[in-house]
DNA sequence: GTATAAACGAGACGGTACGTCAGGTCTTTCT
DNA sequence: AGAAAGACCTGACGTACCGTCTCGTTTATAC
C-alpha cells in the first residue's frame, strides 16, 4: 500500500546515485501526519486530497505520485501512527489478559484514533482496496496476536480445546466494534468487562 | 427521516388541511424503489442523487424537497423495503429461536440488502442524523424484539437471570455485524451456528 | 398584452354573463404594483415570477393565468403606471415646447421609472415580444405626440418643411436614451438644454 | 474584465516566472470564439455558460476560473473580435468623414456583431461592472477618436468653435444606438446619411 | 336553494442552468 | 529527477426559477 510504484528500486538499495532531487522523506511523513489529523478532525468522508495537500503545504501531484487514492494515503497514515498498537500482557490468566487488552482497546476507540478506525471500516464499504488494506495491515496482525493468547489458554487448560479461536475472538471483539460502528450504546471500560464476563465462562473448561 | 420539513404538522394530528397539490405517493415510492435498486447494483458510494432522479424519471428538486441528502433517501428506501424484516419464532427453545433468526439474518446480509445495511452503518460515521435514524428506525426495533426473546428465556429458566440482555445481544449479533463491516471472514449460516454455540452456553443456567 | 386568453369574449361585449367567480380586480392591480416595485428595485433580470407572486401574496398560477410571461406582466405594470406620462405644452415656441418636455423627461429617467424604462429596453433585447410591446405601448404614442409638435412648428414656419420628423425626433431623444442606456455621461436638465441647442438650429428655417 | 483574479501580477510586469501549468492560450481563444458564435446564433438571453463550455469542449470550471459571469465572457469575446473596429478616414471634409464612418457603423450593427453590442448594453443595465467595461473597453476609445475628428473640423473652420463635442457626438451616434436598442425603425445607410444631414448643419459655421 | 363554473392560494412536479467543489491528469518551472 | 504550483476536463453537488399541474376554497351566476 505504501507506494503505487513499488517496482522502483529504493534509493538505499541502489548505490548508483540517480540524478535529480531525492524523494523527501520529510514530505512523506508530513503528508501522513496531516492526513491523520484531518481524518480525526472530520472523518473519512470530509477528507479530501486537496485538503491534505493544502494542510501539508504540498502539491496534489506529490500525493498522487505515491498513493493511488484517498484510501491509500489514509491507510498508510493510520498504520504509521502507533497510538492504536496495544500489546497483550501475560498475567497468567488468559481471561485477565484479554480483559485488560479490551479495556485499553476501548480507551483507544474513544480517542480520535477510534474515529479513524471507524472511518476506515466505513470507507472499506465503498472501497474494497481500502477494506483489504485494513484487514491485512491492521486486523490480521491484531487477531493473530490475540489468537496466540487464546491458544496459550488452551494449552494451560483455561480454555476448552474445542473452541474455535476465530469465532471466540469475534464474540469478544465483535461487540466492541459493533458499538463503535453503530453507537447504539456507550463504549466504556465497564462494557469491556461485561462482554468478557458474558463470553468467557462459555469458553472456559 | 421521512421529511426534511419535520416541523410541519402531520395531517393526522392537524385537522386543518393544508392547501396545495398533494404529495404524489407514487413518485415517492418510485424514488425509493429506484434508490434501492441502484444501491444494490453499485453500492452507496456510486449512488448519486442525479442518478436516482434520472432512473426514477423525476426532477432532482423533487428528491431534495423531501430528503436532506443521499443518506436520507437511502435510509427511507431501506426502511420502506421489507426484505430485512425477520420475525422471531417461538420454538420453545430460546437458543433455537435465536439460532434460526441469526441464520436468516445472515442470509439477508449476504443478499443485496446486506450491502445496504453496511452502507447505512458506514454512512452513519459521517452523518450523525443518519446514524440516529438507523438506530431508531432499524436497530432498536430489532433489539427490543430480541430482548423479549431473551427475557422469555429467563422466565422459562433457560437463561440465567443475572444476564444483561443488552450485552448478551451484542455478543450474539455484534460478531455478525463485525464480519459484515470488515469482511475479514465469510458470513455463513454455519458461522451463525458457531456464534450461538460459543455464546449461549455462557448464558444458560 | 393584457391577457393570454384573448379569444375569450370580454364581459362587456357579451351580455350573457358567464357563471363562476369574477376576476378580482384588486389582485390584478396588486400584482402590477408589486411588479413595478420589484422592477425598480432590482431590474428586469432579477425579477422573477415567483418573486412577484410572493410579494403580492398571490399564487403563481394567477399570474400565468393572465399573462404569458415575465415580459407581459412587466409591460402591463409599466404601462399602468402614470409617472412616465409627460404631456407637451404649447408655449408658442416649438423649441421651448420640446426643451421643456425633454427636461421633464430627463427628470423622469433619473427617477426609479427611468430604471424601469431602461430595463424594458434592455429586456427587449432578449424578448422580441417585450420589445414590440414597448414600441407599440409606449414609444409610438409618445413619438406621434412629439411629431405633432414638430408638424405644428413646420406649419408655423419655425421648422424647415423638408425636415424628416422621424429623424429629427431621433436626434433629439436618441441622445437622451443613449445616455440612459450606456451611462457614459450624466443625464441632467442641462444636458437636455444642450441637445436642444445643438440640434434645433439645424432644423430651424 | 479580462480576469477575475486581477490582483495577480501579469507575467509581463513580473519577471519572476511562477511555476505551474501556464494558461493555455488556445483554450481561451476557443472559448471566446465559441462564445461569439453562440451569441450571434441565439442572442444573449439564450447564451449559457454550460452551452459555451460544451461547444468549446471545455470544463465549466475553466470558464469560471477566468471570468466572473456570462457578461464577463461575452465582453471579452466581443472586445477580442475585430469586426466592430472601424477607423475614421480623413477625406478633408469632417462631415464626410463622419458620414462614412456612420454608414460603416450601421452596417456593423446590422451584422451579428450588432446583436452582441446591444446585448452588452442591455446587460450593463443589470451589471454595473459590465457597463463600465463596455464604456471603458469600447465606447470611450471610439468616442475619443471621433472627438479628434470633430476637433479637426473646428481647427479647419468647418465646425463652430463653441460646439460641445460630447453633446455633438451624442446627437450623431445617439440616434443610431437608439434604433439599435429599441428597433422602432430600420437602421440603414440612408438613415446614417439622414442623421448627418439633420445634425451637421447645426454644427457648421 | 342548489348546482355549476371560474378565480384563486398553495404548492408538488419535471426540468434547465446555475456557480461550486473535488477528483485525477498534465504541464511548467524551480531545486 | 523530484517537487511545487496550478491549469485543465469531468461529473456531481445543492439551489433557484421555470412553466405546468393538481388540489381544496371561495365567489358568483343560472337553473
Amino acid at each position: 500500500m505504501s507506494s503505487r510504484r513499488s517496482a522502483r528500486i529504493p534509493a538505499k538499495e541502489c548505490e548508483l546515485k540517480t540524478p535529480g532531487r531525492k524523494r523527501c522523506i520529510l514530505t512523506q511523513r508530513c503528508i501522513l501526519e496531516k492526513t491523520l489529523e484531518l481524518l480525526e478532525e472530520n472523518g473519512y468522508a470530509e477528507l479530501t486530497i486537496e485538503g491534505i495537500a493544502a494542510r501539508a503545504g504540498v502539491g496534489k501531484t506529490t500525493i498522487y505520485r505515491w498513493w493511488p487514492n484517498k484510501a491509500g494515503v489514509v491507510m498508510d497514515a493510520f498504520l504509521s501512527s502507533t497510538s492504536h498498537k496495544i500489546p497483550f500482557l501475560d498475567t497468567g490468566s488468559v481471561r485477565e489478559d484479554i480483559r485488560l487488552h479490551m479495556r485499553r482497546f476501548v480507551k483507544v476507540l474513544n480517542s480520535p484514533a477510534g474515529r479513524a478506525i471507524a472511518a476506515l471500516i466505513a470507507g472499506g464499504r465503498m472501497d474494497e482496496v481500502l477494506a483489504e488494506s485494513f484487514r491485512s495491515g491492521f486486523l490480521s496482525a491484531r487477531r493473530s496476536e490475540a489468537k496466540q493468547v487464546l491458544l496459550r489458554g488452551i494449552e494451560r487448560g483455561e480454555i476448552r480445546a474445542d473452541v474455535n479461536p476465530e469465532v471466540a475472538l469475534d464474540t469478544l471483539y465483535g461487540p466492541v466494534y459493533f458499538r463503535l460502528m453503530t453507537g447504539h450504546a456507550p463504549l466504556t471500560s465497564g462494557y469491556a468487562d461485561a462482554v468478557v464476563e458474558t463470553v468467557m465462562p462459555g469458553l472456559a473448561v
